[in-house]
DNA sequence: TGATCTTGACTGATCGATAAATAAAGATAG
DNA sequence: CTATCTTTATTTATCGATCAGTCAAGATCA
């Protein structure tokens, strides 16, 4: 094979280690299965990367930042569209879901892959992917967290990690579509639950946390009023002492 | 080292096999490291186990029917007590959420090391994952989707599919707590977000969920009138067809 | 000429798995 | 009560395969 331009046999490393990564994790990766699946030889691989540990940090920066630059972006946008006036939470929270979620539903390029390498990652208790999810990921948070308070300003700040928490376990689990929902669906349901429609997906999901971070901030200010329709905070916490 | 009776030896293999899946991964894990920490000889797995592959799912089927026994003897419980009517939405998400989270803290036993391998398999592609928890949690899951509908008559049955995931996301993600909490929480906020208290913990949580499933409920036969406090449908659904 | 890539061979380590020997406990028989 | 056999539990030693990483020697293009 003639010699490429260098940056294209890169980024045909760079896809396939993202897809035997995200396949098989870190440890039941080989580089020979990534050196087959892009076409290239083993030896090459280090040539670029250096190493095993170097190339699965390339496979990640490479993605890393495009997801939060679009998610900031979004931001500003509403900022300037709502003036002084604090932005929809409900726009808040599209943006920081809708590139997740786009990103894991998008098949023709890697992204799919990717998707399901961060999802892997963000749960996973290992030195590498903790720290590579706070590197890429801390900053954003904070972001979004005091986006939440500037919606809600009854919302106390430690109430704020826990919705932004909250909200991102859900975007992981919709960033790697499984088919479970489909799964889980009896047959004779009239409509079956899709994971693979990213509207129907927003649709469903963002008021689902809008609501969890309304209910958040009413946490305690409401208190024993009785507008709430049920006997929430008795029920949660008087229970339970004798299992 | 004489025989023992044989059951001790395969719990000490099952707790170190735990521990070293859940921190190294499956292909991570070697079988020599566990039986190191079990304080046995690597063959001696072979001897009870037959294969990794048998051990590991060993490991899974030991805790696996424990949350779930504890779900729905809470459950039936509730039903119990409430008679022919409904029992109350905040109580169901507390007989789902409790166990895992109790299971997930409790780090005498090794429970938090099967949290952790939990977490990891329900969002991993591979065919083992995929298969035991499907196994294992597939008809849980469809007792307390009805459940929901039971509680919420509004809810659709895709709808409450959804519902369901969200609250597992969430779920899974407060199994192992990894700190990130508290990470998040600026120095000069008032309260840490404190992820080791369960009662803490659960009183964000269910209330969290408790206000998304309803949100699911009254999405669409709300409509356009005028109570919801914001122009949820419109800023969701007709936003953004350019980035 | 120099950057890019291939080929092939090799190292040292580690992996899951197996075989064979052995030690203790329990049953059985004289 | 004791000698023998069986079963279960465990160890030592080792096999073949595979792994990440290295090196040397060349090939192909700009």
């Amino acid at each position: 094979m003639p010699p490429q331009t260098g940056e294209s046999t890169r980024n045909a490393i760079l896809d396939a280690a993202e897809a035997v990564f995200a396949r098989h994790g870190y440890d039941g990766a080989s580089l020979r299965a990534i050196a087959n699946r892009a076409g290239v030889n083993q030896p090459l691989i280090h040539y670029h990367f250096e190493s095993k540990d170097g190339l699965f940090r390339a496979v990640f920066r490479r993605r890393a930042g495009a997801i939060n630059r679009q998610r900031e972006i979004t931001l500003q946008a509403l900022r300037l569209e709502s003036g002084p006036s604090a932005p929809v939470l409900e726009q808040v929270v599209e943006a920081l879901l809708r590139p997740t979620i786009e990103l894991g539903h998008d098949s023709r390029r890697g992204g799919r892959h990717y998707a399901q390498l961060v999802v892997t990652m963000a749960n996973a208790p290992d030195d590498r992917s903790k720290s590579l999810i706070a590197e890429n990921y801390n900053a954003i948070a904070r972001t979004f967290i005091a986006a939440f308070r500037e919606c809600l300003p009854d919302l106390s700040p430690a109430d704020a990690v826990w919705g932004y928490l909250h909200a991102i376990s859900i975007a992981l689990t919709l960033m790697a579509p499984t088919g479970r929902a489909g799964d889980l669906t009896e047959s004779s349901d009239s409509e079956r639950a899709d994971d693979s429609d990213i509207e129907a997906v927003l649709e469903r999901t963002v008021p689902f946390i809008c609501a969890g971070l309304r209910a958040l901030a009413n946490r305690g200010n409401a208190g024993r009023a009785g507008d709430t329709p049920s006997p929430v905070a008795e029920a949660v916490a008087g229970k339970r002492r004798r299992a």
